[in-house]
DNA sequence: AACGGTCTAGACTAAATAGTCTACATCCGC
DNA sequence: GCGGATGTAGACTATTTAGTCTAGACCGTT
């Protein structure tokens, strides 16, 4: 053979789905390999490390799924963002399986190669950006307690509601949305919501 | 040497500590009898498995959850049961990492062993009643939609507020009960409720 | 046509880990 | 004090896996 079979993102499509059917655990180098009928030395050529290949996985898709996210708190809508994740998870089942269904750390364990590292930081820090938005929207301040008001209700409230439609791979029905929205009025309170909103 | 130096519950207590400090997977045959000086053989003359060990320590850990979950819903308190979680957090910070912080199946993945299948299903249909009866309690109906609320507002959000201070080592502050308080009220709604404890 | 860079090909190494097996030490009942 | 039950002791096997290394095929360029 001689010219370029496979390239990064065959790699990264076979790691998907397969990460996405068994778990990020179940993509091994072999496995990866298999799949494509590729030799090892392929994937080397590519891929520094498993960590490398498992680590750009994840980055893309959490920075695709931030995307949505960021865009509604750029908007002003809490509420959208908080029902980002359900909307996201209806458009892309596969990819929020995959986010969503699993931690960081059962992608890349100890430290991140270092041409990601970057990467990985500067995604946590647009987060934590929206989040301090957030609170001045909705409760005026940004202290801790207000940070945590918002983590509940923009992150752990939707992910939870939608975790065991994505262990059935199956798309939130839309009572998940309800139930967001319900929290969330219950715990952001309409008033201030409203006046961010007109200002 | 000559008799029992080790039983079973020495291996568990050693599985319990590792998993709780490094999680599940770092619970390998090596790390428990390092731990414990014990030969492998006496490990194998305690338990069939690895699977055996880690599926009952993730037993004894879920009902020993339970049980505080079952009595408040006995005593017809949906709150309590929604605040249980981070109760129980509070008083066994260990046993929650455990149990809250990982999935079953990152104990025992594929067959449990035979000895356990009858304990882990009966623990499914404790948990299964207790839903019921707290969806005929506080929805007046037991359907799907309802069980769904029931999961969400007893389940999915205790767990989801209690998280990130597991991952932390920190028992849950008073600010996760509030916002566990304030998603109950606003889903489940008050009238409802007060009729059934009056009940 | 020769060359050098790009990439395939897969055998090989090394480490981690579950589980097996045989030998033997100690204790209790007789 | 003898013998079997109970349990220690740890070497050994088999498997899975990440990662290395050498050989050489194909391609465009000169």
């Amino acid at each position: 053979m001689g010219r370029a079979l496979f390239d990064t993102g065959d790699f990264l499509a076979a790691a998907r789905a397969l990460a996405c059917d068994q778990g990020p655990a179940a993509v091994t180098i072999d496995s990866v390999t298999q799949r494509l009928n590729a030799p090892k030395g392929s994937f080397y050529y590519r891929f520094a490390s498993r960590d490398a290949l498992l680590g750009e996985l994840w980055l893309a898709t959490v920075l695709a799924y931030q995307d949505g996210f960021v865009a509604a708190i750029d908007a002003g809508d809490g509420l959208a963002a908080a029902l980002h994740t359900p909307a996201w998870a209806r458009l892309h089942l596969d990819d929020a399986r995959l986010l969503l269904l699993y931690s960081r750390h059962d992608f890349v364990q100890g430290d991140w190669p270092a041409s990601l590292k970057r990467g990985v930081r500067d995604q946590a820090q647009r987060f934590e950006e929206c989040l301090k938005r957030f609170a001045r929207l909705a409760f005026g301040r940004v202290g801790p307690a207000q940070l945590r008001r918002a983590t509940f209700v923009l992150a752990e409230v939707p992910l939870a509601a939608v975790k065991q439609h994505l262990e059935r791979r199956e798309p939130p029905p839309p009572l998940v949305d309800q139930l967001i929205t319900t929290t969330y009025h219950a715990v952001v309170g309409g008033e201030r919501t409203k006046l961010a909103r007109r200002g």
